[in-house]
RNA sequence: GGCGCGUUCGUCUAGAGGCCCAGGACACCGCCCUCUCAAGGCGGAGAUCGCGGGUUCGAAUCCCGCACGCGCUACCA
């Protein structure tokens, strides 16, 4: 029992999941089911000033979406919970005292005012920075006076004033630092909720975490973890400092970088798939060569010890070209079946409901150049819409004049009138004929073609485009361009 | 300022003394395929392995120094 893996993903929700919060809870999700362990989510909501509405449900929703099911935590409920540190201020409460009465922590009455006027005077005299423990040293009658005033006062851990604080980290391996450098941080705030340093301590023991798996920038507050574990003669639990991700600018990844929140991702037509494997590869890596990964090969090859020391940049067109690449490998209907939401979403409602059968049809001929979902209304709005909106001059080819548009759309149509249902490959063949009869290019007539049926200049192969758009469709844009390009008339010109 | 971490192609990375005058992938360029665009195939350019010293017959890999970047330095996490 002792022996299994339990790890947590700790977020606060101050503010929508970013993906390097969510690639510390994949690393988390991955080595729990490498070793048949335990996924933990706990919402670290200490902070009443900073918290989010809606934040922490973003949270999980984003851990939902990529499939990151957790075994306790909010909405499933386990042996420790309630797994919101907002209800379990008793906890921290007992922990604080233990360490009151042990002679660790202490009282600190000092006001927000004169610690900021430390602060000044200290960045001013470039002297040590942090609390000057000037409560630390209070006498007994000192304390009860100011205790007896009944202002605010915190909790404060009495960091040892000599001696070094190291930890193993099983990323980074040993890392040191000098007690004395440390300050006499706060354990308890006035308001009677925790810091994160005394929560993180008291739930990872009470929860039997093994491993503390979080963002390289919680390295530098490890020691005052460890002294805590110390004090309390506790075991504490592994560390492993993840790297961060960070932004083009190689900033911590925030807000101004754009398509942060996990949630965008979603929006913008990411498939789960692609994003999970794309962020295991920040900061992880299998070999020299293997990148495309499911969940399946990445819970069983996953491993501490191929976790990068180094900050990763997130490259945003890597992950464009990883969607690619999974949605290639989704089944027709699959990807038809995810495409529809987004086509719901921004084909304009006249054309809606969309034709599942239709679609059917039309998403094999989108399935190699679609890299984004959100694209898919962009890329076959002309399959839906009944009048298409295009440039009469479009229809001129290079090296065509405008007078060869008008025979050679009725040589088409002439030629489509007579097949009983378009095929693509008869199709070819005779249209090929056609053209060659009209003396053109088959890229000038399958060009004016193109536009002449798609409104576009770039589409999917077009013989499989007409089969899909039916006869009766094919034959009336046909008719249209003709009348677009009389219409224009000496304008083309 | 102090403390800590980090440093291999633009980016993600492989590399744990000779296999590396450094391999893969994205992006970029060219060619092929071809009705356009993709996808695919082939090829190219791109890293004096941050810099300087050592150690060694031999260093991207070990040691020291420096530089730079990032993080922390709150009654925020």
């Amino acid at each position: 029992m002792g022996d299994e893996v339990r790890v947590r993903f700790a977020p606060s929700p101050t503010g929508l999941p970013h993906i390097g919060n969510i690639r510390t809870a994949l690393f988390n999700w991955l080595f729990a089911r490498h070793h048949g362990g335990r996924f933990i989510v706990r919402i670290e909501d200490t902070d009443q000033d900073r918290l989010v509405p809606g934040a922490s449900d973003a949270v999980l929703d984003a851990l939902d979406w990529l499939g990151l099911q957790w075994d306790e935590g909010p909405t499933v409920d386990g042996p420790h919970a309630p797994y919101y540190q907002s209800k379990r201020l008793d906890a921290y409460r007992e922990t604080a005292d233990k360490l009151l009465a042990g002679g660790f922590a202490y009282r600190c009455f000092c006001t927000e005012e004169r610690l900021e006027q430390l602060r000044k005077e200290q960045s001013q005299s470039k002297d040590r920075q942090g609390y000057d423990r000037r409560c630390r040293s209070l006498s007994d009658a000192e304390r009860e006076s100011l205790e007896s005033q009944g202002g605010p006062s915190v909790v404060r851990f009495a960091m040892p004033v000599s001696g070094v604080t190291s930890v193993d980290d099983v990323i980074h391996g040993q890392v040191a630092w000098q007690n004395e450098l440390l300050d006499d941080f706060v354990l308890l705030k006035s308001d009677g909720f925790p810091t994160y340093h005394l929560a993180v301590v008291t739930d990872d023991h009470l929860m039997n975490i093994t491993h503390v798996l979080r963002a390289e920038e919680w390295l530098p507050s490890t020691p005052r973890h460890l002294q805590i574990y110390q004090a309390l003669e506790i075991e504490p639990p592994q560390f492993g400092h993840l790297p961060m991700i960070l932004g083009p600018d190689r900033a911590k990844l925030s807000k101004r970088h754009g398509a942060t929140a996990a949630g965008e991702y979603r929006d913008d037509g990411f498939l789960p798939e692609a994003m999970l494997n794309f962020m295991a590869l920040l900061g992880w890596s299998l070999d020299d060569k293997t990148e495309i990964m499911d969940s399946g090969i990445l819970t069983e090859k996953f491993s501490l010890e191929r976790i990068n020391k180094s900050a990763a940049v997130f490259d945003l067109e890597k992950l464009v070209w990883m969607n690619g690449v999974y949605i290639r490998q989704l089944p027709v209907p699959d990807l038809a079946e995810r495409l529809l939401p987004f086509l719901e979403r921004e084909l304009p409602p006249s054309l809606l409901p969309v034709d599942w059968d239709y679609l059917l049809k039309i998403v094999p001929l989108i399935h190699e150049r679609i890299k984004l979902l959100a694209d898919a209304a962009h890329l076959t709005s002309y399959f839906f819409e009944e009048e298409l909106d295009y440039e009469a001059r479009a229809l001129v080819q290079k090296g065509m004049g405008p007078g060869d548009v008008p025979p050679a759309l009725e040589a088409a149509r002439e030629e489509l009138d007579r097949a009983a249902e378009l095929k693509h490959e008869p199709l070819e063949q005779s249209l090929r004929a056609v053209a060659a009869a009209a003396e053109l290019k088959p890229r000038q007539f399958f060009g004016l073609l193109r536009v002449a049926i798609t409104g576009r200049e770039v589409s999917p192969p077009l013989f499989e485009t007409m089969e899909v758009l039916g006869k009766e469709r094919v034959l009336s844009r046909i008719d249209a361009a003709i009348g677009r390009f009389q219409a224009a008339g000496q304008a083309i010109n």
